[in-house]
DNA sequence: AGCACTTCTTGACAGTCGTCAAGAGTTTCT
DNA sequence: AGAAACTCTTGACGACTGTCAAGAAGTGCT
């Protein structure tokens, strides 16, 4: 009996943290868009509300403050980046088919998840200057220069020379090689895409020794 | 008669422009502290007053509105930093010693410099954002990558190769170097200074076919 | 149907923001 | 010395912010 009522309650309760998580992730992705359209200083929490279907006060029954949710969408952000090209790693046959795909996975997300990438390095900054969210960045910071280092390293496997670079350079260079293209792309040039492409190609054959 | 009045009106306009320039420059000055100890997001028109020996009215006297005053102080900051690099690239000798003056003033400047940096990073992002500053950031980053340029093919000049990038690639790859270091150093990890200068002499050989 | 609980809205709060006008204080010229 | 021009302070404005409490609306159970 009491182990009955037992169940029933972590049934239900069981229940209720599933759909109090899943209201929270979708405020979340509500906030997230609005963070990619008006960056960090300029998202307030009633323009998160808007951007969903609730009024503001919600926020305050699904988050104890904004900082919660801020960061709350920064992990959220990162489950859905920190595995974007591990696809294209176990698919490739050779180097060279390695480097054009990863070259053309990079131009794609430029093209396509612009605002998002704006996003991220906004809220990267952040954490240069409130403690709150620097754990977090620096989490999904190495987390993506892991993901890069598996297409690296993958890629020196299959041309059969060892890299020539530390996994913490390679992220450094593809990383300031998108942001400059996401700046480019931004202001209107969309030639960007394509140079992003045949850059990301050619550094990748400079940073593993080939001969 | 008339032309003595014109003369003294132009000293005396002169005279007021360049007291009205240099009041303008002081509070941006202010303001360039302020915004490199809070970021952009959190930096108001009182706390750049408090930082500087006036009331925050007199920012209305000498800047049209917040807009203007940044815009200002963002291109205060550009003359302070874009020939940071030229002194070295005309006393070099040799491509090694280039090199290791390069990876020393990097190291030396994100020792010295950090906050300021961090500050430019964070307003090259609010270009991604907000149209008003686009240009000025645009302008900016050109030239920082001229002046990287200045360095890099000075480089494979005295070390007798051509560089074996463009001038877009030397920048985003030396920049995104240095924004990984900023992110460690500011985190509390002081030895990003060291890994900042070895990683800079080791990239710019790459950067340059030796043979 | 009625009860208990969760979920959401509304409206208010104290505070901060950029902006500006009125006027005091200061300098400059005659 | 007095007038004119420049410089700066003060205090207010409307708008916006994060936060929270009161209670309405909705849900699921017996």
């Amino acid at each position: 009996m009491a182990q009955v009522e037992g169940k029933n309650r972590d049934r239900i309760s069981r229940r209720q943290v599933d759909k109090f998580a899943e209201r929270r992730a979708q405020l979340a992705a509500s906030a997230l868009q609005t963070l990619a359209e008006l960056g960090y200083a300029r998202t307030s929490l009633r323009e998160i509300a808007q951007n969903s279907e609730f009024s503001h006060g919600v926020l305050h029954y699904y988050f104890r403050d904004k900082v919660e949710l801020i960061t709350y969408c920064v992990r959220q952000y990162k489950a859905d980046c920190v595995t974007r090209y591990d696809r294209i790693v176990v698919s490739a046959d050779s180097a060279d088919e390695l480097g054009r795909s990863f070259g053309e996975a990079m131009a794609a997300t430029l093209r396509d998840d612009a605002p998002m990438h704006r996003l991220w390095y906004d809220l990267r900054n952040q954490g240069l200057f409130e403690e709150s969210f620097r754990a977090d960045v620096l989490d999904i910071d190495q987390s993506l220069e892991r993901m890069i280092w598996r297409v690296v390293s993958h890629y020196a496997e299959l041309s059969g020379s060892p890299p020539t670079v530390s996994s913490g350079i390679a992220y450094a260079v593809f990383d300031g090689l998108f942001q400059q293209a996401l700046l480019r792309y931004l202001t209107g040039r969309e030639e960007s895409v394509d140079e992003l492409r045949s850059n990301t190609e050619q550094l990748m054959g400079q940073l593993v020794s080939r001969r």
